[in-house]
DNA sequence: TATGAATGAGTGTTCATTCAT
DNA sequence: AATGAATGAACACTCATTCAT
């Protein structure tokens, strides 16, 4: 009936941080948008305030730099993507067909996405990326890949950075309105892990249906895509 | 003995195109090394005019923004870059061969000057682009391959932007130090192009002595290497 | 064996108003640190309340701006001062050896406490001063050292305000670690009040051993130099 | 008849030359009446620009920060000052008659200046100081002093520190708008360098009528005044 | 054509102050 | 009374651009 000195610090502090954690996310899904659309050099800070409607002191309370604030989003969008990823893929399949489903999700994701394909092809290696992402999603996967025989050997940082780079330059044509022939980049990816080339054709082959993950209402990706379209109509 | 007024004007014109033409040059040096110094986002005019010595004022009769000096330094380095790749490339090779001596020569000439390697590496895709390299060096040169066997039925965009995503990718490791495997390199571009991996690993490896074209005393790079040197000991 | 509603309410308000003074001193001790540290145009309120280990709101309870927190603490740092001064100095003795002696106390207390050499030098006459130290020690001793012939009739004002930054601008030396020469110091302000050179240097001179006073474990300056020490290694 | 070309250039460096200048003293001059009007703390690199009228990024154009443009302004300002307060003390005159001259006519000088006067006491050891007025006026002077038994052997940064703080003293209380016994300070000065009481108040005194310099039209002090009266009616 | 001073909009950063809890 | 998040005015500094000489 009465509260303790206790219980009431304990309710203040907890009111205290999920208002804060509220408006760090507010933050961030506004540093998201702001990023996707005007890129890293682009943005400024007023500009991720305007967008979250909060005053330029308040971004420092969060932040020290744009930069900061441009990290903090990357990590926290990169993290949902990789859960998102991740929920998708049969971790049963061959490697190869592993690889091929990620790069096919993760570049069909993006195409429904603007927020995130404009964030990705925007920002290039500054985003998160999806090299970053197969790397989260499993560790080890390359080196098992070899093992097996599925792979040859090819330097690890040389296929992580051809799918970095790849996947950039491919989303860039994406978001540029241009066709694109996902499955021949995807068999080429295949490749330079050492595949045959008939066998990179068959492994990039796109399922039919794709199956994409159910993206939670409270995810940055649906929020930040649902104010995205509000401001581009 | 004496000269006609229009003897005059001409000579007059000529000198003048000639020290306009000379200030030219001597801009576009400076806004290569600058920008290779800083990159893009860090380079202001300022940097460009002061390495230049000459006045801010001059920069405007010139160029109308700093990305307007980026764009014309990159082509007129670019276009030094095809003509000494040109020159060392055996047009007679088949196709894989050529691919993989074209990137092992930019490769090489550009961890011989870093001048080059930092352009190249800092600007990324801002930069002139080994994949544009390869196509002034000779159009036509991909649907010949294929038509011939020696590549698959690869869209050329995509080999393009492998290409040269990807050689700027192994620039920057070259520029950061790291030790980097280039034949792999060389040999997972070529599988792009379609070849198998073995196939890959032979045509990829790199001549022994790799021969390097000469470079004119007078060209861009030399006389950039020479005044990037005094400024980087 | 029960209290009357009075008694608990006097009880709440004693306990109040201790806690008020409680929070109110570790203030003022947290605003004199910050203060020797940074001065005056140096330290911000942030400053005094991450000192103090309290949030900014607290600070308003108990000041209005930065200047009312200084003007605080000065006036409690000072009214030590003075009372340690006078514990000191024999009010039997002759008026020139009194303010001599008041003087090499005040430099030698501060020469022990860099805490209050740092806050007088540092804040200049923004700090108490000496000045105002010896005038709340004894008004009317400049009279009466006028009228008995110790001192000459020199304008009171005159003599403080040498006082006052003449020490001020020796503090400001000794905190610089010259060497500074005290006696002579004090020679020069005993010739202000009029006295001639032999015996201004006679009455200058140092008593030795020079007996300081005791200053209680509870003291500002004591509390103080123990918090400076451990943030001044 | 015609120029050359060096003619050309000459002719631009030396109107160039003379453009910047009169910008340097037009800033200059505003930092000096902004500096006495709201102190150092107090003024901000807004308020020089506003009262010199020119932009923002001039100031920038002329100094780093505004300290460096009070620097700039006190040197000028004291270098004035210098050589009036030497144009008027005869060298002949017996050393305490110098000090006590310079001292009178520095004051009075105030005195008559607004704007001297409260850029010397507003800014305090900021400012350029009597003690500085005196070194460059006459370097050696002290030693001299003592050696023919004028002075007592006191140190001599003693003296500048005393002649220096005391000063600033007394200009504060006339720009307070006190009454302020001049003749009693310089005696005490006097006797800070060593003279008995009765010596000190003889050399002390005031010559009637005091003989101020004459202030060029264009000087620092005479355009600045101009200027002040105006702002200030 | 070359010069370089002047401009002012744009941006980052600080910090006193308010206020809901 | 204590907290600390939010605010926004104030200020420092940069840099592209203009223009008189």
């Amino acid at each position: 009936m009465s509260e303790s000195l206790d219980d009431v610090l304990d309710h203040r502090t907890r009111v205290g941080q999920a208002r804060r954690q509220k408006m760090l996310d507010r933050l961030i899904e506004a540093s998201i948008m702001v990023f996707a659309e005007r890129g890293l050099n682009g943005t400024v800070i007023d500009h991720v305030v305007r967008c979250a409607g909060v005053s330029r002191g308040t971004f420092y309370n969060y932040f020290d730099t744009i930069e900061d604030a441009l990290e903090t989003a990357r990590i926290a969008l990169g993290r949902e993507v990789v859960l998102l990823v991740n929920d998708t893929v049969d971790a049963e399949l061959p490697p190869a067909k592993r690889v091929a489903l990620s790069l096919h999700v993760f570049i069909e994701l993006a195409r429904q996405h603007s927020l995130l394909l404009e964030f990705s092809a925007r920002l290039g290696r500054h985003s998160f990326s999806f090299g970053s992402v197969l790397c989260q999603v499993e560790p080890g996967f390359h080196a098992d890949g070899v093992q097996s025989g599925a792979f040859r050997d090819v330097p690890e940082e040389l296929i992580l950075d051809m799918l970095e780079v790849g996947t950039i330059a491919i989303l860039g044509r994406v978001m540029a309105g241009e066709e694109v022939d996902v499955e021949a980049f995807v068999a080429a990816m295949l490749r330079v892990y050492g595949l045959g080339f008939e066998e990179s054709v068959e492994a990039a082959m796109r399922p039919d249906p794709l199956v994409l993950p159910s993206i939670p209402d409270d995810s940055l990706l649906a929020r930040g895509s649902v104010a995205w379209a509000k401001s581009h109509p």
